[in-house]
This record gives structure tokens, C-alpha cells and sequence, in this order.
DNA sequence: ATGGTAGACATTCTA
């Protein structure tokens, strides 16, 4: 089983493009996130036509999760119950395996926008939020694989220039701690569970050439469960949609499961 | 210190 996390930034300029990556890379469930569309405007019938069903949560302009699959997605749940947010960033469904049900979520983790923008105490109480939604889910779903676009560099060697960017937003101490508190309830950084290159990033930013000088951040991550991490036998990013023409800024993480 | 790009939408906000 493969499953893959990519931040589109709008599905309606990159559904092309994400269909073409099915095709070359056919994982069994793909989050997306950043749709930036309703969803009355969601790409049912051009997903369908790809072989893969679709659970989605949009709204207009911005944010927006969904998870493609190979198999019909069951006990879907949309945002995190208990927590008012207006904003639809969450998305929980299970998938059958040979090993049992396995839950997977597609997350767009605020991004805070800086440290002095009401937007960041937004983002940590929407970690903490999260924190205790996976205690819950982890307690009913031993199999479970935590998706998305987290907007946090886990640590130095997750950012092209520490000396850089210390101090702003997406590695500032508090938001590393609310990603390690998530970790903290037993959840693996699939990349990390395997030696990778140096410089590995999975966004880099549009503007000043970001990609061409792989100035980056490693922000969208995999995060899986004790019973995933035993059956976890690879973790890529794979650069490639990256290069396209009208690429999104974010490119694909993807994790081989052995199930 | 500033602004650089991209997307959606409307002449600005978010990232």
C-alpha cells in the first residue's frame, strides 16, 4: 500500500497535473490539501474517471482537504468534532487493507503567518485541538497514518538556511513543540525512519528562485502509527511535479506501506 | 528594510 500527501495549492489550476502523477504514481490513497475551491466545484467525475473515489471538505478561496483512493473511503469525518473552525482543514477516512482498517487524514495545519499575527495563536490552539482529536483517533484506529501540510520545519536540518529563518514562522520553538507534542502520542516521521538525502524539501517558496536554489523547507510530513511504522518500508519526496510548468509550491511525500 | 511570486477575487488577502 502506498499512500502520498500534496499540498496543490488550488485543484482547479493542478488537477491536471495531479492526474497525470496518478498515473505515473498510483498509490493507493492520495491527501490533498489547498483545494481553494467549494465543494459543488470539486472534480468528482475527472477523479472518478481516474479510478479513484474522493472525500472531500472545501469552502471558497482558501484551505480545503480531500483523500483520493483506490477503495471507497468508510466513517469519513470532516474537521475535528468539538473544535468551531471556520476554516475546513481536516479530513478522516477509513480504507480497507489486508491487514484490517486502516485510518488515514488529510491535514492543512494553519500556517500562522507570523509570530505576531493573531493568525499564530490561531495555529497552536488548532495543534493542541489536533493533539487531543488523536488521542481519540489513535485509541479507536491502531493503524493510522497522519497526513498533510503541517507548516512546521521539524528541525534545523528541515530548513535550507537556519540562520535565516530563525525566529520566524514555520520553525519558531512553540510550533516545533506543538508538532513534537503530536509526535509525542507515538507518531513516526516516516521520512525520518530512513536515511535521506541532505537539503531535503518538500516546499520552496515561489518567489527569489526558491526551487532552482533549493531554498526550502521539509513542512508537509507523514506521520504514522506504531502498528504503520513496523510495516513502513519507504519514504520519498519526490521532486519531480515540482518542475512542471504552473507548479504548486508544495511537491508530493510519498510512504510505501508493506500491507 | 523592502519586496520578490502565485492563486482567488476584486483592486487585497493568504501563503
Amino acid at each position: 500500500m502506498k499512500i502520498a500527501t500534496w499540498n496543490v495549492n488550488s485543484l482547479k489550476i493542478r488537477l491536471g497535473q495531479v492526474l497525470d502523477w496518478l498515473a505515473a504514481n498510483p498509490v493507493d490513497a492520495l491527501c490533498l490539501q489547498e483545494l481553494k475551491l467549494t465543494d459543488d466545484k470539486f472534480p468528482v467525475a475527472e477523479i472518478q474517471a481516474a479510478g479513484y473515489h474522493a472525500a472531500f471538505a472545501g469552502q471558497k478561496t482558501y484551505n480545503g482537504v480531500a483523500v483520493l483512493s483506490r477503495t471507497a473511503p468508510r466513517d469519513v469525518v470532516r474537521g475535528m468534532p468539538g473544535f468551531e473552525d471556520t476554516h475546513q482543514r481536516l479530513i478522516a477516512v477509513t480504507l480497507d487493507s489486508p491487514a484490517g482498517d486502516v485510518r488515514v487524514l488529510s491535514a492543512y495545519c494553519p500556517n500562522g503567518q507570523s509570530l505576531d499575527s493573531e493568525k499564530y495563536p490561531y495555529k497552536l490552539g488548532w495543534y493542541a485541538a489536533l493533539r487531543e482529536y488523536m488521542v481519540t483517533e489513535l485509541a479507536q484506529h491502531p493503524r493510522l497514518a497522519l497526513l498533510g501540510d503541517f507548516n512546521v520545519a521539524p528541525e534545523d536540518r528541515d530548513v535550507h538556511d537556519p540562520a535565516k529563518w530563525e525566529g520566524q514562522v514555520l520553525v519558531s520553538p512553540p510550533e516545533r513543540a506543538a508538532l513534537q507534542a503530536l509526535i509525542d502520542l507515538d507518531l513516526s516521521d516516516a521520512f525520518r525512519l530512513f536515511e535521506q538525502p541532505e537539503k531535503s524539501f518538500s516546499w520552496w517558496d515561489y518567489r527569489q528562485l526558491g526551487f532552482r536554489r533549493n531554498a526550502g523547507l521539509r513542512i508537509d510530513h507523514i506521520l504514522l502509527s506504531p502498528a504503520l511504522r513496523e510495516v513502513c518500508e519507504a519514504c520519498i519526496i519526490d521532486k519531480e511535479p515540482r518542475r512542471n510548468e504552473q507548479p504548486s509550491d508544495h511537491t508530493p511525500v510519498v510512504a510505501t506501506l508493506a500491507l
